[in-house]
DNA sequence: ATTGCCATGTAAGGGGTTACATGATTAT
DNA sequence: ATAATCATGTAACCCCTTACATGGCAAT
């Protein structure tokens, strides 16, 4: 048995934002979280399916602005009971898999330059999204400040923590290569590697 | 189709640090990397048979030194390339789903006092990981620099980044706790809580 | 005796992604 | 025509976790 769904709440949440389709809830999370939280298709459908037998939700048919009908949920009273429930819980430990912290890991069995130049391509998306995140930071500071009791106070600690950790990659990004650039191709030769290959990190 | 499986090659990885059975591997992956990756006997155990049948990894029978048998993996020459080939691979952006972020991001439909308590633990837990984390950058550094074609090097960019990442999140978590005190409930009170409810973040 | 560690597996089952299918409208 | 966007879904597939099963040895 797999960790319980969370394309569930994650529905509520942007149903408590304002009534949403299926598409809506999607471009939303893209827009907002993608960085950290993403929903396809083949789960968000059926689970708004689900979420309306359960009386989580309530969707009605509306016509879109383009002729073509969408299918707009909201939130009822028990649904938001709900989301209230797994909010409060703490959240579980997620146990990420970073492939990039496992290639790296595994980096001296490859030249030095294969490693480097992955963190190259690192430093690069961290940079696009610290400037991205800064921009959205400007924008939603100062609401921030302005309504308290809305949702951009929440949204804003989100955002700092995207920055701060966009930041800390980019330093660290620097620190890497400067520990790699120089150091000997520790995958050459039958063996080699293996020198001094216990120990704990 | 989901993503491939990597449980091949960090399998692999480990091979390629000394010959281990699956009991080592996993016991080896829980003391180094366990915070960015982990396995399970359910996919170690089955995936070390079909290695041994691609013939990247050979088995063998080892008198245990509690006298148990143990099966013992060594990494083959082409299990050697076949690790190569991945590690060579840019790593594939993991669009991770962050739970404790989700979480906060939708904080603003519960009492403030909930998304404080969440990070009290996140710190808690930081601040736990940072201690780990010296102690083991302590052993590592000295042999990272005395022994530049082991993996040390690269064992301890790793290292540094959980140690960047862990005061990174200490930081977040003050500035977060201080955004949220004093943060009116905006959850109380139908409907108070969807003023300004549009936005980007 | 019983707990704990070493050691190897299997079974079940859900969650989530990818790819495909469909079709209307709008812009080039 | 053709591509892009809006919009809703289904089918396949598998990765991975959890839980269970088994058993030997060591220590209390």
């Amino acid at each position: 048995m797999p960790r319980k769904s969370r394309t569930r709440y994650s529905i509520l949440g942007c149903l408590t934002v304002e009534p949403q389709s299926g598409y809506d809830i999607k471009r939303f999370l893209e827009r907002t979280v993608a960085h950290f939280w993403s929903e396809s298709y083949g789960q968000l459908y059926p689970t708004l399916g689900t979420l309306e037998e359960e009386g989580l939700i309530e969707g009605r048919d509306v016509p879109g602005e383009r002729g073509q009908d969408k299918r707009v949920y909201a939130i009822t009273e028990r649904g938001r009971e709900a989301l209230s429930g797994w909010l409060t819980e703490p959240p579980e430990p997620v146990r990420p898999r970073y492939e990039h912290s496992l290639k790296l890991f595994f980096g001296f069995n490859v030249p030095p330059a294969v490693s480097l130049g992955h963190i190259e391509a690192v430093r690069k998306e961290a940079a696009a999204d610290l400037q991205a995140y800064r921009d959205a930071e400007a924008r939603l500071a100062p609401k921030a400040q302005a309504e308290p009791t809305s949702p951009a106070p929440y949204w804003l600690a989100v955002l700092r923590g995207g920055i701060r950790y966009s930041e800390m990659m980019l330093e660290w990004c620097e620190e890497t290569e400067a520990l790699l650039t120089g150091l000997p191709d520790a995958s050459q030769g039958a063996g080699a590697g293996r020198a001094g290959g216990r120990g704990k990190a």
